[in-house]
DNA sequence: GATGAATGAGGATTCATTCAT
DNA sequence: CATGAATGAATCCTCATTCAT
């Protein structure tokens, strides 16, 4: 008898929605183990036990899908921010809790960010993409408690919103890179947030 | 068919320090046009009209020649850097000065910031590299600044150097973001430089 | 990510021969508009709000579909021939009939020439098709007009009525080459029938 | 110990002019044997002893290679054209002459000829192609003769010289169709020649 | 010092087709 | 009658790097 076509059973069938979330899931695992390039389509496959094409009915590409594994962890933290917000009952609150947050979220998941800073920032498909619009819409949160804190009067404001909202954000992102790439310690999450908002508060107090 | 036979001469022989400038200035202009991923051997080799197997008798790999372009960038620098601090008499003039000098810096060469951010920084072989500890070399020059007020009273001192070193450097380059990777319009150096300056100085004058 | 969830309808349910003709309909269309490789199953199945599901209960295979296009069309091309042909009084006049006819059926439908020449002829499966079998019934017309010639003493008989045959269809194919495949100017049909016709009727000695 | 990496031998390493000759010939055969579809690259290299990579230093693609075997066969083609009219005193024994060489050469090499009709005539790029040049330098020799005859008054001369040329290029194709791609029997090239040749010159018209 | 022939690994992607619902 | 989720095969091509000459 000849070699019949080993037939693999079908995977379970999944609705739509459902069959994207487990993708995504084995998608996240797989990017933050080994990193982008090092991950394999058919790896990702192989986690949720289908075959390559199935992934490729539901995303175009595999950079696609890293976009997607993104975008989704944006979500999440666009969510926290507005959270955090509404307990916040002045500017300084404000600006510490988004500190917070963003040093926490790098704190808690350093693969993602790696995969974050490495392989999406600076590339060519991130201007304008909708993980560019996300992350505008979520540094555009501590913009606001800016433009807020000037509006009444607790920060000077002849000094302009990005330029502070680039401070922080590339301040923490910086002070956090020998963490997440080299073999630096933890960060001190609470420790920091209170120097970085006491460094922009001052600096930005009025006379 | 690929192109013809083009029996081509013997490249005019040189001396080996010759020869390493030419390839370093080949590939830094191959790299800054097309990248790093896009830049072939062979094609940095075609431009000065060697072949792929002279670069490799001066470098080790397409990256080590990379990290030498990036590190003579560096070199120079770390001199404006020293050059500019001579002319400063206060600690806030030292700031002013190495802050507008990464601001010019960034202006004046986009293609191999670029370069730097996105193919270097990051990287796995980049911690402990030469050119990170040129890096470290450079932005120790602002640390020391910092450290050099403080011990004059002229900063407050309960902020760590290194947290203030990475907010100005982080701040400057994420506020260049816009301008090496997207649409963005010209770095307005001077003005920025006086803006960041301010912020910091005031974030960290004593009381 | 592709294109949402779409939550269609299911399509309009119809009586099968109606349903064949709808998809025969799409598929002709897209096979004359991107050739056959090109053209996706799913993408006919999309001109006609169905899945590709729906057209492999009609047809058995991308290919079939593509062999039942053209076999209507030769229907049609079979049954305009065989009234040429009640209409020619003499063996010539049939041939002229049979040569226009063939022209100009090349002249109104390039696009599924093109289909017929690149795509079927030539391949392993078109030898003792349906298709194939369609076609010797059509160039059957000539061979039959030629023969009757011969036998009522028209034509000379000691030429092989298949090489005549060939003679003819191959040497319009080819002439229509440039026409179909290149920037050709449109064909003279008109002109054109003649002067094949001349040409085996009389040859090419001078009288 | 961990697994050493396979060191392959080096193929002996050949001047460049004769590389390419064994990858013609490796690819030639290749391609006749199994269609291009069917033949893959690699299968070519193993042939010669080489990597994949090899034949694309020296061809910019699979179906180059393809071309350029093709390329080659016209070559040779053309030169006996030439050298079979260099003995033809008469035009109809010029005629007779490349009606028969070319019949010979699909006799001779039918793996080869169905490459031509299937995988080049009709496709994009033919069109405009070296190949393409060289067909019409080939068929031109026919053409030549035609006018020649033509001018010395051994042929009428209202007909189109392309249109002669073309049926006899397309009726010798044509009539070679079930040879080639059918279970036809061998071709008869001296007879077939003949009948060609004064189905031409003297059409089918009785005395 | 320079050449240039040869290596070799490596994976994303497409879509016709099937079949459970 | 229609859906649509899942399969799975199959290979071209690039280019950094090596090394014999």
């Amino acid at each position: 008898m000849s070699d019949g076509p080993v037939q693999r059973q079908h995977a379970a069938r999944m609705p739509r929605a459902e069959r994207v979330e487990t993708i995504l899931e084995a998608a996240r695992a797989a990017f933050t183990e080994k990193g982008f390039d090092a991950t394999t389509v058919a790896g990702i496959a192989t986690r949720i036990d289908v075959v390559e094409g199935t992934i490729y009915k539901y995303f175009d590409s595999k950079r696609d899908l890293l976009l997607a594994v993104l975008a989704r962890w944006y979500e999440a933290l666009l969510a926290s921010g507005r959270t955090a917000l509404r307990e916040a009952d002045t500017p300084r609150a404000g600006l510490l809790a988004l500190v917070r947050l963003h040093l926490q979220a790098i704190h808690d998941d350093p693969p993602l960010c790696r995969l974050m800073f490495r392989e999406v920032r600076g590339e060519r498909d991130y201007e304008g993409s909708v993980l560019h619009r996300q992350n505008q819409r979520y540094t555009g949160l501590l913009a606001d408690v800016l433009r807020d804190g000037m509006t009444q009067g607790h920060f000077r404001a002849d000094l302009p919103v990005a330029l502070l909202r680039d401070t922080v954000y590339g301040g923490i992102e910086h002070h956090s890179w020998s963490f997440l790439f080299g073999r630096g310690r933890a960060l001190q999450v609470g420790l920091l947030a209170e120097q970085i908002t006491d460094l922009v508060c001052r600096g930005i107090e009025p006379r």
